[in-house]
DNA sequence: TGATATTTGTACTGTTTCGCATAATATAAT
DNA sequence: ATTATATTATGCGAAACAGTACAAATATCA
Protein backbone atom coordinates (compact mmCIF):
# COMPACT_ATOMS: atom_id res chain seq x y z
CA UNK A 1 0.00 0.00 0.00
CA UNK A 2 2.67 2.01 -0.79
CA UNK A 3 1.57 4.20 -3.93
CA UNK A 4 -1.71 2.55 -5.10
CA UNK A 5 -4.98 4.32 -5.72
CA UNK A 6 -4.84 5.84 -9.43
CA UNK A 7 -6.67 9.21 -9.15
CA UNK A 8 -4.92 11.05 -7.30
CA UNK A 9 -5.92 15.51 -7.32
CA UNK A 10 -3.04 16.93 -8.09
CA UNK A 11 -2.52 20.44 -6.40
CA UNK A 12 -3.48 23.10 -8.86
CA UNK A 13 -1.18 25.63 -7.64
CA UNK A 14 2.50 23.66 -7.93
CA UNK A 15 1.91 22.44 -11.85
CA UNK A 16 5.36 20.84 -11.83
CA UNK A 17 5.64 19.14 -8.59
CA UNK A 18 2.94 16.04 -8.21
CA UNK A 19 1.49 16.85 -5.44
CA UNK A 20 -1.73 14.48 -3.24
CA UNK A 21 -3.58 15.88 -0.47
CA UNK A 22 -1.15 16.46 2.40
CA UNK A 23 -2.32 15.37 6.19
CA UNK A 24 -1.77 17.67 8.31
CA UNK A 25 -2.61 22.09 8.53
CA UNK A 26 -1.38 23.31 5.18
CA UNK A 27 1.72 25.10 4.48
CA UNK A 28 0.83 28.92 4.31
CA UNK A 29 3.81 29.31 1.71
CA UNK A 30 5.05 27.87 -1.69
CA UNK A 31 7.89 26.17 -1.18
CA UNK A 32 9.49 27.79 -4.66
CA UNK A 33 8.44 31.64 -4.35
CA UNK A 34 9.57 31.63 -0.82
CA UNK A 35 13.24 29.82 -1.80
CA UNK A 36 13.18 32.22 -4.74
CA UNK A 37 12.84 35.15 -2.35
CA UNK A 38 15.48 33.91 0.00
CA UNK A 39 17.96 33.88 -3.11
CA UNK A 40 17.00 37.70 -3.41
CA UNK A 41 18.07 38.36 0.03
CA UNK A 42 21.03 36.76 -0.35
CA UNK A 43 21.87 38.10 -3.37
CA UNK A 44 21.64 41.21 -2.20
CA UNK A 45 23.00 40.98 1.07
CA UNK A 46 25.01 38.12 1.14
CA UNK A 47 25.10 35.22 3.59
CA UNK A 48 26.75 36.85 6.92
CA UNK A 49 24.58 39.99 6.79
CA UNK A 50 21.66 38.28 5.90
CA UNK A 51 20.06 37.17 9.12
CA UNK A 52 17.37 34.47 9.38
CA UNK A 53 14.55 37.44 10.81
CA UNK A 54 15.17 39.23 7.79
CA UNK A 55 14.79 35.93 5.80
CA UNK A 56 11.65 35.11 7.85
CA UNK A 57 10.35 38.75 7.08
CA UNK A 58 11.41 38.42 3.00
CA UNK A 59 9.85 34.85 2.61
CA UNK A 60 6.55 35.23 4.75
CA UNK A 61 7.51 32.38 6.95
CA UNK A 62 8.82 32.44 10.39
CA UNK A 63 12.25 31.04 11.54
CA UNK A 64 10.59 27.56 12.53
CA UNK A 65 9.03 27.40 9.85
CA UNK A 66 12.42 27.68 7.58
CA UNK A 67 14.18 25.78 9.32
CA UNK A 68 11.85 22.96 8.96
CA UNK A 69 11.26 23.25 5.34
CA UNK A 70 15.02 24.07 4.44
CA UNK A 71 17.26 23.52 7.24
CA UNK A 72 19.64 25.73 9.20
CA UNK A 73 21.00 28.95 7.67
CA UNK A 74 23.81 27.40 5.91
CA UNK A 75 21.64 24.58 4.02
CA UNK A 76 19.61 27.73 3.28
CA UNK A 77 21.93 29.18 1.78
CA UNK A 78 23.34 25.72 -0.41
CA UNK A 79 19.71 25.65 -1.66
CA UNK A 80 19.14 28.84 -2.95
CA UNK A 81 22.67 28.43 -5.00
CA UNK A 82 21.40 25.17 -6.01
CA UNK A 83 18.30 27.49 -7.28
CA UNK A 84 20.43 30.38 -9.06
CA UNK A 85 22.52 27.67 -10.95
CA UNK A 86 19.42 26.17 -12.04
CA UNK A 87 17.55 29.41 -13.55
CA UNK A 88 20.57 30.61 -14.92
CA UNK A 89 21.11 27.48 -16.70
CA UNK A 90 17.56 27.35 -18.00
CA UNK A 91 17.95 31.13 -19.15
CA UNK A 92 21.13 30.09 -20.95
CA UNK A 93 20.45 26.80 -22.73
CA UNK A 94 18.68 27.55 -25.85
CA UNK A 95 21.72 29.81 -27.28
CA UNK A 96 24.23 27.20 -26.08
CA UNK A 97 22.05 24.31 -28.00
CA UNK A 98 20.63 26.43 -31.00
CA UNK A 99 23.16 26.54 -34.09
CA UNK A 100 24.15 29.88 -34.88
CA UNK A 101 27.16 32.30 -35.62
CA UNK A 102 29.52 32.36 -32.46
CA UNK A 103 29.54 36.20 -33.02
CA UNK A 104 26.07 36.43 -32.14
CA UNK A 105 26.06 33.18 -29.64
CA UNK A 106 28.40 35.71 -27.70
CA UNK A 107 26.32 38.38 -27.67
CA UNK A 108 23.48 37.07 -26.44
CA UNK A 109 24.72 34.92 -23.65
CA UNK A 110 26.15 38.25 -22.19
CA UNK A 111 23.15 40.35 -22.88
CA UNK A 112 21.09 37.27 -20.40
CA UNK A 113 24.16 37.51 -18.26
CA UNK A 114 23.86 41.37 -18.02
CA UNK A 115 19.68 41.01 -17.31
CA UNK A 116 20.69 38.97 -14.32
CA UNK A 117 23.46 40.46 -12.68
CA UNK A 118 21.66 43.86 -13.33
CA UNK A 119 18.48 42.84 -12.15
CA UNK A 120 17.05 44.10 -8.51
CA UNK A 121 15.00 46.54 -6.93
CA UNK A 122 17.37 47.83 -4.43
CA UNK A 123 20.37 47.62 -6.75
CA UNK A 124 22.50 45.65 -9.45
CA UNK A 125 22.54 42.03 -7.56
CA UNK A 126 25.79 40.71 -9.65
CA UNK A 127 26.49 36.82 -10.02
CA UNK A 128 25.79 34.64 -7.15
CA UNK A 129 28.29 32.32 -7.88
CA UNK A 130 31.26 35.38 -7.90
CA UNK A 131 30.02 36.51 -4.96
CA UNK A 132 29.71 33.16 -3.08
CA UNK A 133 32.90 32.41 -4.35
CA UNK A 134 34.45 36.09 -2.78
CA UNK A 135 33.00 35.08 0.58
CA UNK A 136 32.02 31.57 2.19
CA UNK A 137 34.07 29.54 -0.36
CA UNK A 138 37.35 29.72 1.51
CA UNK A 139 36.27 28.59 4.61
CA UNK A 140 33.58 25.87 3.57
CA UNK A 141 34.34 23.47 1.28
CA UNK A 142 31.26 21.54 0.26
CA UNK A 143 30.03 25.31 -0.83
CA UNK A 144 33.62 25.88 -2.35
CA UNK A 145 33.29 22.49 -4.53
CA UNK A 146 29.64 24.10 -5.94
CA UNK A 147 31.28 27.35 -6.97
CA UNK A 148 34.30 25.58 -8.52
CA UNK A 149 31.35 23.36 -10.29
CA UNK A 150 29.99 26.50 -11.22
CA UNK A 151 32.89 27.58 -13.37
CA UNK A 152 33.48 24.80 -14.74
CA UNK A 153 30.13 24.56 -16.45
CA UNK A 154 30.90 27.79 -17.65
CA UNK A 155 34.25 27.22 -18.88
CA UNK A 156 33.16 23.91 -20.57
CA UNK A 157 30.31 25.55 -22.57
CA UNK A 158 31.86 28.69 -23.57
CA UNK A 159 34.67 25.82 -24.93
CA UNK A 160 32.19 23.89 -26.49
CA UNK A 161 30.49 26.70 -28.47
CA UNK A 162 34.35 27.70 -29.80
CA UNK A 163 35.10 24.38 -30.64
CA UNK A 164 32.48 24.30 -32.48
CA UNK A 165 32.83 27.69 -33.95
CA UNK A 166 35.96 26.33 -34.79
CA UNK A 167 34.86 23.14 -36.80
CA UNK A 168 32.68 25.10 -38.94
CA UNK A 169 35.59 27.57 -39.79
CA UNK A 170 34.27 30.83 -38.13
CA UNK A 171 37.61 30.59 -36.15
CA UNK A 172 41.32 30.57 -37.62
CA UNK A 173 42.92 26.77 -37.36
CA UNK A 174 45.24 28.19 -34.79
CA UNK A 175 42.82 29.11 -32.11
CA UNK A 176 42.59 27.41 -29.03
CA UNK A 177 38.70 26.74 -27.42
CA UNK A 178 40.16 26.54 -23.96
CA UNK A 179 42.07 29.51 -23.91
CA UNK A 180 39.30 31.70 -25.38
CA UNK A 181 36.47 29.80 -22.95
CA UNK A 182 38.75 31.27 -20.03
CA UNK A 183 38.64 34.45 -21.85
CA UNK A 184 34.93 34.53 -22.27
CA UNK A 185 34.41 33.35 -18.82
CA UNK A 186 36.99 35.70 -17.58
CA UNK A 187 34.86 38.56 -19.41
CA UNK A 188 31.61 37.05 -17.49
CA UNK A 189 33.23 37.75 -13.88
CA UNK A 190 34.67 41.36 -15.10
CA UNK A 191 30.99 42.09 -15.77
CA UNK A 192 29.51 40.42 -13.02
CA UNK A 193 32.23 42.25 -10.53
CA UNK A 194 31.93 45.50 -12.28
CA UNK A 195 28.14 45.55 -12.21
CA UNK A 196 28.09 45.16 -8.46
CA UNK A 197 29.96 48.26 -8.58
CA UNK A 198 27.36 50.08 -10.21
CA UNK A 199 29.19 50.57 -13.43
CA UNK A 200 26.15 51.14 -15.74
CA UNK A 201 24.95 48.78 -18.26
CA UNK A 202 26.40 50.60 -21.58
CA UNK A 203 29.59 50.62 -20.24
CA UNK A 204 29.16 46.99 -19.86
CA UNK A 205 28.30 46.39 -22.71
CA UNK A 206 31.30 48.21 -24.47
CA UNK A 207 33.41 45.95 -22.30
CA UNK A 208 31.42 42.77 -23.97
CA UNK A 209 32.17 43.73 -27.31
CA UNK A 210 35.37 44.52 -27.23
CA UNK A 211 36.14 41.43 -25.88
CA UNK A 212 34.22 39.38 -28.07
CA UNK A 213 35.92 41.62 -30.89
CA UNK A 214 39.78 40.11 -29.71
CA UNK A 215 37.85 36.68 -29.43
CA UNK A 216 36.36 36.12 -32.56
CA UNK A 217 38.04 39.07 -34.67
CA UNK A 218 35.89 41.95 -36.33
CA UNK A 219 34.22 40.10 -39.21
CA UNK A 220 30.72 41.14 -38.30
CA UNK A 221 30.01 44.35 -36.69
CA UNK B 1 53.68 78.44 17.91
CA UNK B 2 52.35 75.87 15.39
CA UNK B 3 55.67 73.94 14.18
CA UNK B 4 58.69 75.76 15.53
CA UNK B 5 61.17 73.68 17.52
CA UNK B 6 63.57 72.25 15.07
CA UNK B 7 65.42 69.25 16.73
CA UNK B 8 62.93 66.99 17.21
CA UNK B 9 63.81 63.61 18.22
CA UNK B 10 62.83 61.14 15.78
CA UNK B 11 61.46 57.58 16.73
CA UNK B 12 63.43 54.75 15.74
CA UNK B 13 60.42 52.23 15.75
CA UNK B 14 58.30 53.88 12.90
CA UNK B 15 60.74 55.61 10.37
CA UNK B 16 57.98 56.88 8.04
CA UNK B 17 55.96 58.46 10.31
CA UNK B 18 57.79 61.51 12.05
CA UNK B 19 56.37 61.54 16.06
CA UNK B 20 57.82 63.57 18.49
CA UNK B 21 57.28 62.64 22.47
CA UNK B 22 53.95 62.41 23.26
CA UNK B 23 52.34 63.79 25.95
CA UNK B 24 50.30 60.79 27.67
CA UNK B 25 50.58 56.97 28.37
CA UNK B 26 52.12 55.72 25.56
CA UNK B 27 50.77 53.46 23.07
CA UNK B 28 50.69 49.53 23.46
CA UNK B 29 50.45 48.83 19.78
CA UNK B 30 51.77 50.11 16.50
CA UNK B 31 48.98 51.64 14.36
CA UNK B 32 50.92 50.59 11.15
CA UNK B 33 51.07 46.56 12.12
CA UNK B 34 47.80 46.87 13.68
CA UNK B 35 46.08 48.42 10.68
CA UNK B 36 47.93 45.70 8.68
CA UNK B 37 46.50 42.76 11.03
CA UNK B 38 42.74 44.21 10.78
CA UNK B 39 43.36 43.73 6.96
CA UNK B 40 44.56 40.18 7.33
CA UNK B 41 41.54 39.67 8.78
CA UNK B 42 39.19 41.69 6.32
CA UNK B 43 40.48 40.24 3.54
CA UNK B 44 39.75 36.22 5.18
CA UNK B 45 36.37 37.00 6.67
CA UNK B 46 34.86 39.94 4.74
CA UNK B 47 33.32 42.49 6.67
CA UNK B 48 30.13 41.19 8.05
CA UNK B 49 31.72 38.46 8.84
CA UNK B 50 34.46 39.66 11.28
CA UNK B 51 33.68 41.19 14.71
CA UNK B 52 35.13 43.57 16.72
CA UNK B 53 36.04 41.44 19.32
CA UNK B 54 38.28 39.47 16.36
CA UNK B 55 39.60 42.46 15.11
CA UNK B 56 40.79 43.73 18.58
CA UNK B 57 42.03 39.80 19.31
CA UNK B 58 44.73 40.11 16.19
CA UNK B 59 45.18 43.67 16.57
CA UNK B 60 46.52 42.92 20.29
CA UNK B 61 44.44 46.17 21.30
CA UNK B 62 41.12 45.85 23.18
CA UNK B 63 38.13 47.81 21.94
CA UNK B 64 38.03 51.43 22.80
CA UNK B 65 41.76 51.09 21.63
CA UNK B 66 40.23 50.46 18.12
CA UNK B 67 37.87 52.92 18.13
CA UNK B 68 40.30 55.68 19.50
CA UNK B 69 42.53 54.57 16.42
CA UNK B 70 40.58 54.11 13.68
CA UNK B 71 37.17 55.20 14.28
CA UNK B 72 34.27 52.44 13.88
CA UNK B 73 34.13 49.11 12.38
CA UNK B 74 32.99 51.03 8.59
CA UNK B 75 36.10 53.61 9.06
CA UNK B 76 38.36 50.89 9.74
CA UNK B 77 37.47 48.60 6.93
CA UNK B 78 37.73 51.76 4.90
CA UNK B 79 41.29 52.68 6.41
CA UNK B 80 42.41 49.03 6.04
CA UNK B 81 41.15 49.25 1.95
CA UNK B 82 43.32 51.65 1.76
CA UNK B 83 46.56 50.46 3.02
CA UNK B 84 45.45 47.82 0.78
CA UNK B 85 45.73 49.65 -2.14
CA UNK B 86 48.82 50.91 -1.21
CA UNK B 87 50.33 47.98 -0.63
CA UNK B 88 49.30 46.71 -3.82
CA UNK B 89 50.27 49.92 -6.05
CA UNK B 90 53.65 49.77 -4.44
CA UNK B 91 54.37 46.34 -5.63
CA UNK B 92 53.25 46.65 -9.14
CA UNK B 93 54.84 50.19 -9.37
CA UNK B 94 57.69 49.86 -10.72
CA UNK B 95 56.74 46.79 -13.04
CA UNK B 96 54.28 49.89 -14.83
CA UNK B 97 57.44 52.25 -14.97
CA UNK B 98 60.11 50.21 -16.22
CA UNK B 99 60.86 49.53 -19.95
CA UNK B 100 60.32 46.35 -20.74
CA UNK B 101 58.58 44.09 -23.38
CA UNK B 102 54.79 43.90 -23.47
CA UNK B 103 54.73 40.42 -22.85
CA UNK B 104 57.55 40.57 -20.14
CA UNK B 105 55.62 42.98 -18.31
CA UNK B 106 52.51 41.45 -18.23
CA UNK B 107 53.82 38.32 -16.54
CA UNK B 108 55.42 40.33 -13.46
CA UNK B 109 51.90 41.83 -13.28
CA UNK B 110 50.23 39.14 -13.04
CA UNK B 111 52.71 36.90 -10.92
CA UNK B 112 52.68 39.48 -8.29
CA UNK B 113 48.84 39.57 -8.98
CA UNK B 114 48.79 35.42 -8.06
CA UNK B 115 51.23 35.92 -4.60
CA UNK B 116 49.02 38.64 -3.52
CA UNK B 117 45.40 36.65 -3.90
CA UNK B 118 46.84 33.25 -3.01
CA UNK B 119 48.68 34.57 0.17
CA UNK B 120 47.30 33.95 3.82
CA UNK B 121 47.68 31.43 6.14
CA UNK B 122 44.43 30.36 6.43
CA UNK B 123 43.74 30.33 2.73
CA UNK B 124 43.92 32.38 -0.33
CA UNK B 125 42.47 35.53 0.28
CA UNK B 126 41.93 36.90 -3.22
CA UNK B 127 41.83 40.82 -4.12
CA UNK B 128 40.36 42.60 -1.55
CA UNK B 129 38.49 45.33 -4.24
CA UNK B 130 36.79 42.44 -5.88
CA UNK B 131 35.69 41.14 -2.73
CA UNK B 132 34.62 44.95 -1.39
CA UNK B 133 32.77 44.90 -5.11
CA UNK B 134 30.99 41.66 -4.45
CA UNK B 135 29.58 43.07 -0.63
CA UNK B 136 29.78 46.08 0.66
CA UNK B 137 30.13 48.02 -2.45
CA UNK B 138 26.25 47.78 -3.12
CA UNK B 139 24.85 49.50 0.07
CA UNK B 140 28.04 51.85 0.85
CA UNK B 141 28.17 54.32 -2.07
CA UNK B 142 31.68 55.83 -0.76
CA UNK B 143 32.75 52.18 -0.77
CA UNK B 144 31.74 52.24 -4.13
CA UNK B 145 33.43 55.03 -5.30
CA UNK B 146 36.96 53.63 -3.88
CA UNK B 147 36.02 50.33 -5.28
CA UNK B 148 35.48 52.11 -9.03
CA UNK B 149 38.93 54.06 -8.47
CA UNK B 150 40.46 50.99 -7.95
CA UNK B 151 38.93 49.29 -11.32
CA UNK B 152 39.25 52.26 -12.49
CA UNK B 153 43.63 52.91 -11.76
CA UNK B 154 44.09 49.21 -13.15
CA UNK B 155 42.39 49.49 -16.46
CA UNK B 156 44.01 53.23 -16.87
CA UNK B 157 47.50 51.69 -15.86
CA UNK B 158 47.05 48.74 -18.53
CA UNK B 159 45.94 51.02 -21.16
CA UNK B 160 49.15 52.94 -21.16
CA UNK B 161 51.26 49.57 -20.85
CA UNK B 162 49.50 49.10 -24.18
CA UNK B 163 49.42 52.09 -25.62
CA UNK B 164 53.39 52.30 -25.28
CA UNK B 165 53.74 48.87 -26.74
CA UNK B 166 51.64 49.86 -29.77
CA UNK B 167 53.84 52.77 -30.17
CA UNK B 168 56.79 50.64 -29.97
CA UNK B 169 55.63 48.28 -32.52
CA UNK B 170 54.60 45.36 -30.35
CA UNK B 171 51.27 45.57 -31.65
CA UNK B 172 49.64 45.67 -34.33
CA UNK B 173 48.15 49.35 -35.77
CA UNK B 174 44.67 47.65 -35.75
CA UNK B 175 44.98 47.03 -31.44
CA UNK B 176 42.54 48.79 -29.42
CA UNK B 177 44.45 49.50 -26.23
CA UNK B 178 41.76 50.48 -24.35
CA UNK B 179 40.34 47.43 -25.13
CA UNK B 180 43.23 45.29 -24.53
CA UNK B 181 43.64 46.45 -21.08
CA UNK B 182 40.24 45.70 -19.81
CA UNK B 183 40.68 41.96 -21.17
CA UNK B 184 44.10 42.48 -18.80
CA UNK B 185 41.62 43.72 -16.32
CA UNK B 186 39.10 40.80 -16.43
CA UNK B 187 42.11 38.06 -16.74
CA UNK B 188 43.08 39.72 -13.33
CA UNK B 189 39.58 39.72 -11.96
CA UNK B 190 39.26 36.12 -13.08
CA UNK B 191 42.23 34.85 -11.49
CA UNK B 192 41.23 36.96 -8.43
CA UNK B 193 37.61 35.34 -8.18
CA UNK B 194 39.16 31.81 -8.92
CA UNK B 195 42.01 31.99 -6.15
CA UNK B 196 39.61 32.68 -3.31
CA UNK B 197 37.78 29.10 -4.96
CA UNK B 198 40.84 27.32 -4.31
CA UNK B 199 42.02 27.27 -8.17
CA UNK B 200 45.88 26.10 -7.47
CA UNK B 201 48.18 28.36 -9.17
CA UNK B 202 49.30 25.94 -11.64
CA UNK B 203 45.94 26.39 -13.08
CA UNK B 204 45.42 30.17 -12.59
CA UNK B 205 48.85 30.72 -14.53
CA UNK B 206 47.93 28.71 -17.58
CA UNK B 207 44.76 30.92 -17.91
CA UNK B 208 47.30 33.83 -17.69
CA UNK B 209 49.63 32.92 -20.25
CA UNK B 210 46.63 31.75 -22.57
CA UNK B 211 45.32 35.68 -22.06
CA UNK B 212 48.63 36.91 -22.99
CA UNK B 213 49.28 34.57 -25.85
CA UNK B 214 46.12 36.46 -27.35
CA UNK B 215 46.59 40.16 -25.78
CA UNK B 216 49.55 40.04 -27.40
CA UNK B 217 50.03 37.40 -29.91
CA UNK B 218 52.22 33.95 -29.71
CA UNK B 219 56.21 36.27 -30.92
CA UNK B 220 57.95 35.16 -27.79
CA UNK B 221 57.51 31.66 -25.66
C1' DT C 1 55.82 67.58 43.16
C1' DG C 2 51.58 68.46 41.09
C1' DA C 3 48.81 69.46 36.91
C1' DT C 4 47.76 67.87 32.40
C1' DA C 5 47.34 64.74 28.65
C1' DT C 6 46.74 60.28 26.53
C1' DT C 7 46.04 55.48 26.49
C1' DT C 8 44.60 51.13 28.64
C1' DG C 9 41.49 47.82 30.73
C1' DT C 10 37.17 46.56 32.71
C1' DA C 11 32.62 46.59 32.70
C1' DC C 12 28.20 47.87 31.21
C1' DT C 13 24.16 48.82 27.99
C1' DG C 14 20.86 47.63 24.72
C1' DT C 15 20.33 45.12 20.55
C1' DT C 16 20.63 41.35 17.46
C1' DT C 17 21.43 36.77 16.53
C1' DC C 18 20.59 31.64 16.08
C1' DG C 19 18.36 27.73 17.27
C1' DC C 20 14.77 25.33 19.65
C1' DA C 21 10.81 24.12 22.87
C1' DT C 22 6.17 24.29 23.26
C1' DA C 23 1.50 25.20 22.42
C1' DA C 24 -2.09 26.28 19.16
C1' DT C 25 -4.14 25.35 14.66
C1' DA C 26 -5.72 22.98 10.59
C1' DT C 27 -6.16 19.10 7.75
C1' DA C 28 -6.64 13.83 6.49
C1' DA C 29 -7.41 9.16 7.97
C1' DT C 30 -10.12 5.96 10.70
C1' DA D 1 -16.07 12.06 16.64
C1' DT D 2 -11.51 10.76 17.49
C1' DT D 3 -6.82 10.15 16.33
C1' DA D 4 -2.70 11.04 13.75
C1' DT D 5 -0.09 14.23 11.25
C1' DA D 6 1.81 18.48 9.66
C1' DT D 7 2.23 23.11 10.01
C1' DT D 8 2.02 27.79 12.33
C1' DA D 9 2.84 31.03 16.03
C1' DT D 10 4.74 32.63 20.31
C1' DG D 11 8.42 33.18 22.82
C1' DC D 12 12.40 31.57 25.48
C1' DG D 13 17.54 31.37 26.37
C1' DA D 14 22.16 31.79 25.70
C1' DA D 15 25.54 33.83 23.04
C1' DA D 16 27.54 37.40 20.18
C1' DC D 17 27.46 41.98 18.85
C1' DA D 18 28.62 47.27 18.49
C1' DG D 19 29.54 50.99 20.95
C1' DT D 20 30.55 53.67 25.27
C1' DA D 21 31.47 55.18 30.26
C1' DC D 22 34.69 55.32 33.63
C1' DA D 23 38.52 54.49 36.44
C1' DA D 24 43.36 53.13 36.52
C1' DA D 25 47.82 53.61 34.42
C1' DT D 26 51.65 56.10 32.43
C1' DA D 27 53.74 59.52 30.30
C1' DT D 28 55.15 64.89 29.64
C1' DC D 29 55.20 69.62 31.21
C1' DA D 30 55.67 73.33 34.52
Amino acid sequence: MVQKKKLLPIAVKSPATIERKRRGRPRAYEPDVALGKALDLFRKDGFAATSLDDLAAATGMNRPSLYGAFGDKRELYIKTYQRYRDDARAMMVDIFRKEMPIRQRLQRIYAIALDIYLSGAEGPRGCFTVMTAASEAVFDSDIRAMVLDGFAELDKAFAACFRRAKEKGELPETSDPVVLAQLASATIHTIAIRSRAGVPRKELEAIVNGAIDVMVGWSGS
